[in-house]
DNA sequence: GGCCGGGCTGTAACCGGTTACAGAAACCGG
DNA sequence: CCGGTTTCTGTAACCGGTTACAGCCCGGCC
């Protein structure tokens, strides 16, 4: 029913060989038969069945993308640098976005099986063995913030933020600016980037001779109600803190609006600072502080990584950490 | 060299007919050979080749969407809604950005041919030739904000939002509270988009008995920086604005800059409204009004449009406006 | 004239699945 | 004991491309 490459032949009078050497330009075919097909071919509207060809040559020119979601900036950020790549080397995206269930990811990833040239999978709860049994041995993949639970031997390449340095050294200059009480909005339990996040406010504290609160280390759960309910809990305190590290911009955006409620100023009362650095940081009243992290850069990086690995089977699988670094805006007050 | 269907199939010492059956659960067969051949399949890290998959069932569970570009906070949310209506139907995204050239268009659109049960397509500048010819007759296609160029007649349903409306709605808020000197920032030029939000502007100042004035419709180009520069030439003006409808959000944040640089207040000096209703402009200083689009509820209407055309062929085009309402927030001064 | 080589084209096998059809075995009632 | 089901399994054709190989035709050269 649908006009297929044996279609074009017969209409022109040709044979399969023939119409597929036209449209690739491979191999030796005399002018007036090439005019004739490609005449034939746009006639009726013939396009090649990708899925077919992808079968015999054994390359889809597609990579595949797997993350918890697709939507929110951080997804979008990711989503936008390995497409720069991606679109840089020729070649497609078949993304993916999972809710939590661990059976969402294993369906997506054997439906990517065959369709694509390589993947790339920020699955933080995935293990070894339930990513290896669902995918044919050979394919190429690259793991997006998925420390510690791989290591290089396993043969991945991976890429994560290295979230401990970045939270360490905001909270370094809350103590520098000489405050004391500094408490954190804490991520999702669980969350691997929350705990990374945690640690380093906890080893920057200790640096600087303070003692670890739990009362100043309310769970915001990485949303922006989250950190509103929190940034309210920690102002009820008998000694309220007089800077807050959020775990991510989300809470800190929410820490903002429990903050105007109260009729605080920040950073004159309260000093505040994300984590992520997303572009409504920068629009937040005050303009909020955070943690910068190359997100875009590393999707492309990790895009270019399963490419590399695609061409070279052999390739060596590369364990980076991406630095994640303080941007100063008014709201933490140790703005230059 | 890799591990298919055969492979299992000798390996377990049964037919590859045997070996499709069990693993998809189709027709009869006896339960000591189905656990042999699961157990064959999983010792092998079998996972079928998608692409020969769909070759002989002619389904590929997935949607093509292509998206002008895949960042910013519009496509994400297009992608969202798209995304969770998909994962509804049980589909995948094969998902794809161009720049601007309709060489990229082309070459995603032929792609995508064999490896997508449908398509959402968002390719203002994609005449109805260009877009017939590059894909197979049959496939379902959705078209999103491409009004004017289709009419229902062509078979393919299309969304689109109703700029005019939205941008006519909001300016006539500022004309209500009193302004009489109402400035617009201009969106690209040749953009559909900005067209419609040019138009609705314009019909809300006749309305109000006002005259359009060239000065007063800088163009912005879409972008933050634009607003700004658009934004600073408005203040240059020897009678200045006293209200700026932004033709979208990021404008808006961007004239935000200028009228800070200058000293200006919103709403006291400037009343400021943008279009698109973006996260952040919830956040911004003073929270910015804006027109609201449930974008993300557009992109779930047109998946769920190409799922219906793919299950009844014969399934009647649709074409949908959606409306775009103002939403009131304090730099508009017309807030309740 | 015979032979060789090069340019062009066609035939058919293959990629990795699904499935129509047929055959074999087991089981049933009469 | 036999014909007819029912249940299971295998063979082979197909999906729509690519490509190795072979064949044809023609010109050039000895």
């Amino acid at each position: 029913m649908s006009v297929t490459i044996r279609t074009v032949a017969r209409e022109a009078g040709v044979s399969v060989a023939t119409v597929s050497r036209v449209l690739n330009g491979s191999g030796p075919v005399g002018a007036e038969t090439r005019a004739q097909v490609q005449a034939v071919a746009r006639a009726l509207r013939y396009v090649p069945n990708g899925a077919a060809r992808s079968l015999t040559t054994a390359r889809t020119h597609t990579i595949g993308v797997l993350l918890p979601d697709l939507h929110g900036e951080f997804f979008s950020e990711v989503i936008r640098g390995v497409d720069a790549a991606a679109r840089g080397a020729g070649y497609h995206l078949l993304v993916s976005g999972f809710h939590d269930s661990v059976a969402d990811v294993v369906a997506a990833l054997r439906a990517m099986s065959g369709r694509v040239d390589g993947l790339v999978v920020m699955a933080p709860d995935l293990s070894r063995p339930q990513l290896e049994a669902n995918l044919p041995a050979g394919l190429p993949v690259v793991l997006l913030n998925a420390p510690g639970r791989f290591d290089p031997a396993d043969g991945y390449s991976a890429f994560a933020v290295d979230n401990e340095g970045g939270a360490c050294a905001m909270v370094r200059l809350f103590a520098a600016a000489g405050h004391t009480r500094i408490a954190i909005l804490r991520g999702a339990d669980g969350n691997h980037d929350a705990a990374g996040r945690l640690r380093g406010y906890r080893i920057a504290l200790i640096e600087a001779g303070l003692d670890p609160d739990p009362a100043l280390e309310p769970a915001g759960h990485f949303t922006e109600d989250g950190g509103t309910a929190a940034m309210r809990a920690l102002l009820a305190l008998d000694a309220p803190p007089t800077a807050v590290f959020a775990a991510n911009d989300a809470m800190a955006l929410g820490a903002l609006v429990a903050l105007r409620e109260a009729g605080l100023r920040v950073p004159d009362h309260v000093a505040l600072a994300g984590f992520d650095d997303v572009p409504a940081a920068r629009h937040a009243n005050p303009p909020l502080s955070s943690v910068h992290v190359a997100i875009a850069d590393m999707g492309g990086q990790a895009l270019r990584a399963v490419l590399d690995a695609a061409a070279a089977p052999s390739h060596q699988p590369s364990h980076t950490v991406l630095t994640a670094t303080p941007v100063l805006r008014a709201s933490c007050g140790c703005a230059p």
